[in-house]
DNA sequence: GACCCTCCCCTTAGGGGAGGGTC
DNA sequence: GACCCTCCCCTTAGGGGAGGGTC
């Protein structure tokens, strides 16, 4: 307790659990003046009154106003004005709680992917593998990117992606990515491209009509890690099933499973997984 | 279209849904590099392929990496690296979004509690109310601010905030501060203060040993809008209740309605409920 | 004429000094 | 010797110019 029983600005701070660079701020924003400045010396003293004024800051900063709201606030005085703040401040956590959740999915989705690539086996692996169903939404193929160059794939992204915010559906990372061609299609080997799609979860599905479902079932698999050597290992796959006698019951699909193997600066790296529905009554 | 193929800056900005200034900035920070840029002019030109990287970092913006963590998960190329960064990342977002509920309620009670000092009596208004239980949580009075001043008081409310810190609960004005007086103590009119404490709800009261019960009942009430008043008030409150003979059942209580009162900026300026229950049987 | 360039300033809420007085 | 002062620079991820070349 210095001059006229006033606190030093030390004093003030660790009364109030704060910092003097915050008792500075709040001086020169306006929000807290010191009951006294030594105007030879410029420091600054305080009434232990003022606490009430920096209990009631640290008030509405915990509510998530901002040092300008609180000003504005504190010198209207109008309860009105606090009280519309408020409601949109309600309105805005509800907002950002919802935002927080569906990060939340994401980065979950996005670690299991990742160890989901660490487990896979290595590429030309060719597996029968039970895959449950599952939901697509996309569009159709605008260019047959198997015959064209990259920059048919690129246009088809730019089109799902669009597609995708027309629907409202931002989030193109959190689901992956695929590409399909039609059974009849692959049977015979020709290589068409017929949609692009991301993998939907049931959620999106129950939300909306446009997502389609992929039914469970046994498929034949292969798996790659660059997208240049889709048509070669889809060939190797088309000559497995033959081999085997499997009959192709679906469309073929090129999923990818990852996309964070791309650390070439220049390439959609990324680990696929391409597949096809089989058969084995009809052999 | 334009050099070799190439995209300029803003094409490959409106390609990819960003903007201009952004690509700018992935340049400077190193995060996506054009393919070309000329000597000359300094423009900037960006490969299809390009695209590949752009939704990398655009994804893992999504996932709430910093442009630094991305930049560094980019360099090292290292899944590891990665996937504890959004492990880490995991855990943090459940951090925010339990932040997050607790903030939205304390600003539904924030907003509540407007309303309720709007539709509040005016002052020296006495009433009987039925007060439902509530839970108390807090530490005695170290010293008796009814006959010494303000510093006492805010005193106790510090000793209060940091008791409340170290019990866990920082968020004392998440919850309305209120002070007692014994029973028998008012009932005598001996003011003497005997608790600080906060009035904590039921979740508060489940995780805790050390939040009391106080019952429900019929209080005999007055309001008042300013600390100083407490003392002249809570007389008004005795005297009235030894009018209508009406028996002191319990402890006394100031409850802080609401702290919003304050835009004197040198006051604890507060909307007080004084209260004291009552019983009627003995008359 | 539309596009792109490089500065440069601005935004939140302080934190962390340097260099120099003050209790 | 501990405390306080005033600059001043720093942090995120860009946005918005001004002033001047370029496709």
């Amino acid at each position: 307790m210095d001059k006229k029983g006033l606190l030093s600005i030390g004093q003030m701070a660790e009364l109030n659990h704060t910092t003097i660079a915050t008792l500075r701020l709040y001086d020169k924003e306006g929000l807290l003046t010191p009951t006294y400045t030594d105007p030879e010396t410029g420091y600054r003293y305080y009434d232990i009154r003022k606490n009430a004024r920096l209990d009631l800051i640290a008030y509405m900063k915990e509510l998530g106003m901002s040092l300008g709201e609180i000003r504005s606030v504190l010198k209207s005085g109008d309860l009105t004005r606090i009280e519309s703040i408020l409601v949109e401040r309600d309105e805005q956590i509800y907002r950002e709680i919802r935002d927080l959740k569906m990060q939340h999915n994401a980065v979950k989705r996005a670690i299991h992917a990742i160890e989901r690539y660490r487990k896979s086996p290595d590429k030309g692996t060719i597996s029968l593998e039970f895959i449950e169903r599952r939901y697509i939404c996309g569009i159709p193929c605008s260019k047959n990117f198997y015959q064209g160059d990259l920059q048919d794939f690129e246009d088809c992204l730019t089109e799902l992606r669009g597609a995708l915010i027309a629907k409202q559906i931002p989030e193109l990372h959190t689901y992956s990515v695929g590409t399909s061609i039609r059974g009849e299609d692959f049977a015979a080997g020709r290589f068409l491209a017929d949609q692009i799609f991301i993998f939907a979860d049931y959620t999106l599905y129950k939300e909306r009509q446009d997502v389609q479902i992929v039914d469970s079932g046994m498929y034949a698999c292969i798996y790659a890690d660059n997208y240049d050597d889709e048509l070669s290992y889809a060939d190797r796959l088309l000559d497995y099933c033959r081999e085997h006698h499997y009959y192709i019951s679906g469309n073929y699909f090129c999923e990818i499973l990852s996309e964070f193997k791309i650390f070439d600066e220049d390439q959609r790296g990324m680990f696929l997984r391409l597949q096809v529905p089989i058969d084995f009554a009809r052999q």
